[in-house]
DNA sequence: TGAGATTATGACAGTCGCTGACATTAGGCA
DNA sequence: TGCCTAATGTCAGCGACTGTCATAATCTCA
C-alpha cells in the first residue's frame, strides 16, 4: 500500500490513527451496513441483534459495545447526512434571515449530499432508511427523539447566529419546532410514494412545504 | 364527569354495560393509576411490568392484553385530554381561521379540563405525566409518534373544515406539524421548570409560545 | 334455571433486547 | 521482549413481550 506517496488530502489525524481505531472504524462501518442490508431486506422487527452481530463475525455483546440499542445502528446511516446539514447551517451569511437560512441549510445539504455520494453508503442509503423508518413504528419513534435533540442543537444555534439568549427568547426554540414538523411533515409526504423519487424528488417535497408554511398560517385559506 | 356544555364522545350504546365490560374498564383503570403511582414514585425504568400486573392482581399476560406495551399504559392517562381537544376542536365555528381554531381549542381544553378535573385522575396526572414524559427518553419516543398519529387526525379535521382535500393541499399537514411543534416546544419550557406550576402555568407557556409564531417566522428578527 | 357457546384470565415456555462481570486476546509502547 | 491498556468473547441473568393451551368467568337462549 502506498504509504509514502500520499499527499496531504486527507487530514492530518486519520493518518496517524493506529491500527486499533482504523480497526474499530472498520467494525462500526461493516456493522451499520449489514444492518442495513438486513433491515431492508426482512424488516426491522425480523431482523435481531444476533444476526446483524453473526454477519460480521462479531459476538452480540461487541454490538452493544458500538450501538447502545437495536435502534441506533439503523439511524446511524442518516448520522452523516445530519452532521452535513448542522454544518451548512452554520456557515449561512448573516444576511438571511433565520428561515430562509434554515430552508436554505436542508435544500443545499440534500444538493451537496447527492452530488457527492457513493451510491452505496451515501444518500440513497439515507433515502431508503427514511422509508423505512416511516413504515416501522419503533424505528420512527426513535428518530423523532434524536430529530428533537437536533431541535434543540438548532435552536442554540439560530439564538448564537442572531445574538439571542435562548433562555429568554422563545423565538429560536419555536422557529427550530416548527422547522422540524416542516420537515417531518415532507419526508412523510415523500415517503408515502406519490412523489418523484430520488434525491430530486425529496428536494422538490420539502421545497412545496416550505412554499406551503406561510398559506397554512395566513388568515384566509381561500 | 356528569358535565354538559362540553362536546361528549359517548354513543348511547354504554349506558347498560354487562358485568363483563364492566369489570374489563375497572382493571384497565386499575393497571393505568397504578403504573401512574409506580412510575412516579420510582420512575419508568425501575418499574417492572410485573409490578403494575402485581399490584392489581393480575398477570402479567393479562397486562399485555389491556396495553400492547409497556409505554402505552403510561400515555394512557393523556388519552383522555387529547380526545377532548379533538372534540374541542371540531365544535370551533367556521368563523376562526384554522390557526385560530388549533390555538383556542388547545386552550380551551386545558381550561375545560382543569375546571372539570376530580384532583386524582384528571389534569394534575396529565401535568405530572408530562413532566415524566421529558425526562424519560423512552417515553418521549413513544409520545413523540402518538403525536404524529395525532396530527394526521388533526390535518384531516382541517381539511374538511375548510372543505379541501387533504391528499391535495398542503396546508392542512403543514399546519398540523407546525402546531405540533409549537406545543412540544411549550411542553419541553413548562416541564423544565422555569414558568408557573399547574394548569395555568401551562395555559401562559402555550399561549406566550404561540405569540412568538409570527415573530419567529418573521424576515426581521430586531 | 341450566346447558352450551363466548370470552377473559392464568400458567408456562420461549424469544429477543440488553447489561454486568470476568477471562482472554490483541494492539500500543518502552 | 515484555508490560500495559483497550477490545473482544463468554456466560449468566433480567425484563419486555408473545404463542399456546387449559381453566374459569360471563353471556345467551331455550
Amino acid at each position: 500500500m502506498a504509504a509514502q506517496p500520499v499527499p496531504s488530502a486527507e487530514p492530518a489525524t486519520c493518518r496517524v490513527l493506529g491500527l486499533r481505531e482504523r480497526k474499530k472504524q472498520r467494525t462500526r462501518d461493516a456493522l451499520v451496513s449489514a444492518a442495513h442490508r438486513l433491515f431492508l431486506n426482512q424488516g426491522y422487527g425480523r431482523t435481531t441483534v444476533d444476526e446483524i452481530a453473526a454477519a460480521v463475525d462479531v459476538s452480540q455483546r461487541t454490538f452493544f459495545r458500538y450501538f447502545s440499542n437495536k435502534e441506533e445502528v439503523a439511524l446511524a446511516v442518516l448520522a452523516d447526512a445530519e452532521d452535513y446539514f448542522v454544518a451548512t447551517l452554520r456557515e449561512r451569511p448573516a444576511s438571511e434571515n433565520p428561515l430562509q437560512a434554515l430552508r436554505s441549510s436542508i435544500v443545499l445539504a440534500w444538493r451537496d449530499l447527492s452530488a457527492t455520494g457513493t451510491s452505496d453508503t451515501g444518500i440513497t442509503a439515507a433515502l431508503e432508511l427514511i422509508q423505512l423508518i416511516e413504515e416501522t413504528p419503533t424505528l420512527l419513534a426513535a428518530h423523532l427523539r434524536r430529530i428533537t435533540e437536533q431541535e434543540r442543537l438548532i435552536a442554540e444555534l439560530i439564538a448564537r447566529r442572531e445574538g439571542l439568549d435562548p433562555a429568554v427568547d422563545l423565538r429560536p426554540r419555536v422557529l427550530a419546532a416548527v422547522f422540524g414538523g416542516v420537515l417531518r411533515s415532507a419526508h412523510l409526504a415523500w415517503s408515502s410514494g406519490h412523489s418523484a423519487p430520488g434525491p430530486e424528488g425529496m428536494i422538490a417535497v420539502i421545497e412545496s412545504h416550505f412554499d406551503q408554511l406561510g398559506p397554512a398560517l395566513a388568515a384566509d385559506w381561500r
